[in-house]
DNA sequence: CATGAATGAGTCTTCATTCAT
DNA sequence: CATGAATGAAGACTCATTCAT
């Protein structure tokens, strides 16, 4: 009886069969742009890699571009989630404890895929629609050391806010990216957490 | 025997010629790059806006990869260079007083072209070549860190003195990189200065 | 025997239903290609704007074309329709009071929707079973000009009458044509109506 | 002697080169779209038509609806340039000799390639560009009748001067095209030209 | 018979590079 | 060595049409 009420699911399978072809060319692009980098990725190859055809790949991306976009908003995303998620537990640590955890928290993300990364980050067309998504995700991460930073602010030196916001964002995340790239040997041990822990730690700590 | 006198000069011009070419063909490379970004930049338009002929371009450089390695490496001689003399200058400096003329200088470099700046660092394809190339200047860069480091080793707390190399310059570099283009209004006043050197003396100082 | 009754009613629903779904695809090509034009008109734009799916589309025209051949077959039905009844009022009216009255009846009948009319006959790429279809309304025209012009021929002074026919038809559709999309301040007044009538009587009249 | 001051030429072979290549592309638009009508008309056939390469021909042609301009350019220019000639020649001849003359010279301007004729105005989509051209043809035209009607304009009874010109040059102009496309036989005899001019000396002649 | 996801041949267009002059 | 016309591989994207559900 209630397998007959499932009338919904004749719809779905319509959007599952959808959402399974944006999975498949999202993968294929990833994949693509890590072996390749950007300028040697063309859609034709994306659809044939996800076993899609290229109409069915215009079908959900309007263009090239919004194929990348589309793959940096689910990093961002997952980034973003992972410190809101790693600061809801850490945001009555003091900056000792806290620092070293959202460290390695930022390395373990960048070394799933860092030449993704790399790839995202450093071969990508600066776009206005990538701009403002970059913002964004930006603007969602200063939010959640912003708080951290005020439930802290005693303990703190530096006094403008924003400016160390900025100081802290762009130093862990240049430190994490071109670590995991240039010199993995520093990932693998511990080492390198604790001296990026050290740089912040004596820089933020009264 | 005045017609002997005249082979030197008479071969100049060309040479000077060559090199004036040269010139123009990468200055318009980085006027077309900052105007319009990696992407939009071709060969023609290069050659149009340097006053040349796509042929004379070709003559002097052999694809399009070698304008942009020919302009990294020009920035990444001024910056080298700049650095070279600065640590000339401050190497017996201690850190409190050699960190904010080095961070400075940096952010000095990065604010002549930002755009330009932008563009070579995340929007080119990274080849074997061109890694090569910021490699070597890397090391360069490094090489003298590496002596100021161990000049002042006993001041200075990490021990490490590869990763503390690292540190600095990943440090130093995206931080006056991302100010400049993300951050002018810090840029303008003293007090990012003393904020980067602020994170890098209190690291690196006993 | 209840049921026996119920087969026309319940098959004429369906039927309506067809009609009511023919109908709105032909009006939404009409829409499209009066704001679009040809070349921008597509059939998923037409399926969509008609609230049809695609696959619906193709089960009652077998492809593009026939979607103009069905418009052209409506408009070409609708003005032969107007010209016979016009022509079933007029033919005994002599020349002088018929064809201004024709002539109003030609403008008005493009006036409805002028860039449709251009779009059917300036942007359509001849086939030749379009050609047919032009042709057949061709001579459907003629047939009642050959009989208006036989009823009248004593006043009528040109004597080829075949070629009589295509004098006017030709004539009148292309001024009535161009004046309503070139010229509509001609249109609006009745001067314009009295001159393409001078032209066509002074032609005809002995 | 003279010949060796002929220093112009050694650009002229570049410019010449230019020339037939430019002028091979429009011959082959030409043909195709003669064969095959707009629609089935593409550049990459027109290119390997022409016996040149693709990108030549976006070379001199920034896209598919240029070439159908330049196309139309120079039909309008050829038209324009006859009938100027014809009515510098017939200024001063009245409406009964003029107008046979001019009717038989547009019959033969559309005789030429009656087909490519229809397919610039049948088939091409309009575009504003292509707006204004026909326009600037249309009043270089209504420029000549203008002159001669007002030359003659004690002999003719119409009025409004520019109601006229519209009058003359659209009935002309569909019915010479007309009957070459679809009463071929018509032209061949000059019965046809007789009856055109019938129709416009009793309109126009008081 | 409706749906709409999927198809893929076909088109326009770009641009790094070559080569005859 | 300069010129710039020519090349053509390659890539982004469209849309009429099909077909599984």
């Amino acid at each position: 009886m209630p397998s007959q009420r499932q009338i919904k699911p004749r719809k779905l399978p319509k959007q599952e069969r959808s959402r399974l072809t944006v999975a498949a060319i999202l993968e294929a692009t990833t994949q693509i742009l890590t072996e390749k980098g950007y300028e040697k990725t063309n859609t034709n190859l994306i659809a044939e890699r996800a076993g899609v055809s290229i109409g069915s790949l215009y079908q959900y991306f309007p263009n090239k571009k919004s194929l990348i976009i589309a793959l940096r908003e689910q990093h961002s995303q997952e980034i973003a989630e992972l410190l809101e998620s790693k600061f809801d537990d850490l945001f009555d640590s003091p900056p000792e404890i806290a620092i070293p955890e959202l460290v390695k928290a930022v390395i373990a993300v960048h070394a799933i895929n860092p030449r993704l990364h790399q790839v995202l980050n450093e071969e990508i067309p600066r776009s206005e629609r990538l701009q403002e998504q970059i913002q964004k995700t930006d603007e969602r991460i200063a939010k959640l050391l912003r708080a951290y930073l005020t439930r802290w602010r005693n303990q703190i030196r530096p006094q403008n806010v924003e400016m160390t916001i900025f100081m802290i964002n762009c130093t862990v995340e240049s430190l994490c990216h071109s670590a995991v790239i240039e010199h993995p040997q520093f990932v693998s041990n511990s080492e390198f957490v604790q001296e990026v822990s050290n740089l912040l730690i004596s820089y933020l700590v009264k």
